[in-house]
DNA sequence: CTGAATGAAAT
DNA sequence: ATTTCATTCAG
């Protein structure tokens, strides 16, 4: 399978991204393709010199071409095969800055626009290239779903203070020095002569999962990094090429659920304001402070006209399920200040990891999974924390911006006159 | 509804 | 300095 990317500036230039397998090699059977996502280029989200510069007219028109259609390009992520962070030096934290333009206010298919942003050249889906073939990686199978907080202390070796790129020892997982963690994962592309795809991408990168849209192995840094709302993706998820028919008729339910936490309103929009909103964050701060982001949303964008053209695109049940989600009372959604504080760094945390530190500890009681909870955090180096803090603080400013009074406390009777 | 954790912001 | 509230779900 072959995507041809093509920039509107650069008609000529037609960038050629070959994916997955050329199937002639019939004799490659378990060797491992390596890819590696290239986040230092100029476009990438990671490169701050693009930020302020990429206009929605940057994007690329993306033609996936199939070279066999009768075989539909499936990734699917092998069972025995789990996730793997290790250091890497010298990341610009930064936001890919998906223009507000992004969103042409006629354009039937929003999911397409989201496509075509995630495979537009900015997209680290978009970044990778290939980078070695047969390569000395062994990946382990031992490690499991669990996230290396979860799972029994490494054997400490030290943390030698090795090359940028760890060749072989990734199943180390040393601790991260400084800088982020890249996210390693390995795609079972389902014919055996394929062998395994394992690709290296940052721990916000978007996948097309089937049957569950658009996921990441850390949705909430998706969305703020991206502007793209994500599911969590999970182990034997089967990931779809942007076009692939699958991901066209897909109950998008799953994605929103991501966001059920959230306050919907009706007035709200759709994920592409979301998607416009963060990006446009950067830029808004040079104006004035106001929450001038409300106003496009009230104004403009409803859910409805988010997902005019697909009845799939269940815009009132989202709602009603934002709705059911607080109908108990307390907070209505018709409540004027409704908005949920963001989660702070270990609130992050633990929500990403408490489902696992529960199965490692059944019968748990979940209280005690918090203490067991936040004796990890306070026991992980900053540099381990700085992803969540790093992502609490990216919200927070989120937050704050869409919804200034979202912080004030609740209106108590001041003080508490006992306890 | 309570509690158990941490942290950020508001009092 | 203290209080609230973000998440999660068994009890």
């Amino acid at each position: 399978m072959v995507w041809e990317v093509k920039r509107n500036q650069m008609p000529n230039a037609v960038q050629k991204l070959l994916l997955v397998m050329d199937k002639r090699a019939s004799g490659m059977n378990d060797s491992l393709e390596l890819l590696q996502c290239n986040e230092n280029l100029p476009s990438s989200p990671g490169y701050n010199s693009c930020d302020e510069h990429m206009e929605l007219d940057d994007l690329p028109e993306l033609q996936a071409v199939q070279s066999d259609p009768t075989q539909s390009a499936m990734y699917q992520l092998s069972s025995d095969v789990s996730h793997q962070e290790y250091p890497r030096p010298s990341w610009n934290q930064n936001t890919s800055d998906i223009s507000e333009n992004t969103y042409r206010e006629n354009e039937v298919d929003w999911l397409t626009e989201l496509a075509n942003i995630a495979t537009s050249p900015q997209s680290p889906l978009m970044q990778c290239s290939f980078y070695n073939r047969s390569s000395p990686v062994h990946i382990i199978a031992t490690s499991k779903s669990l996230h290396s907080y979860a799972r029994p202390p490494p054997v400490s070796s030290s943390s030698e203070s090795g090359p940028a790129f760890p060749h072989h020892h990734w199943k180390e997982e040393t601790p991260v020095r400084h800088e982020r963690s890249v996210l390693k994962l390995t795609f079972d592309p389902g014919t055996v002569e394929d062998g395994l795809l394992t690709v290296e991408c940052k721990l916000d990168h978007p996948f097309y999962v089937k049957n569950k849209g658009w996921s990441s192995f850390y949705p909430s840094l998706t969305v703020v990094q991206h502007g793209i709302p994500c599911c969590e993706i999970h182990i034997g998820d089967v990931c779809l090429p942007p076009g692939h028919p699958d991901a066209i008729n897909f109950d998008d339910s799953g994605v929103f659920d991501t966001f059920k936490s959230y306050d919907f309103t009706p007035m709200d929009s759709s994920a592409v304001y979301v998607l416009s909103s963060m990006a446009r964050q950067r830029r808004a701060s040079l104006s004035c402070g106001g929450p001038g982001g409300q106003d496009f949303a009230r104004s403009g964008f409803s859910k409805n006209c988010g997902s005019p053209g697909s009845s799939q695109l269940s815009s009132n049940s989202l709602y009603a399920k934002a709705v059911k989600n607080h109908s108990s009372g307390t907070v209505s959604a018709t409540s004027p200040n409704k908005c949920k504080r963001p989660m702070n760094a270990f609130m992050l945390f633990a929500k990403k990891y408490r489902v696992e530190y529960t199965q490692m500890y059944p019968g748990k009681d979940n209280r005690a999974i918090s203490v067991i909870l936040g004796d990890r955090w306070k026991k992980m180096k900053n540099e381990e924390r700085r992803m969540y803090t790093l992502e609490a603080k990216a919200l927070a400013e989120e937050q704050k911006r869409l919804n200034p009074d979202c912080w004030k406390r609740k209106r108590t009777n001041s003080v508490r006159f006992h306890k």
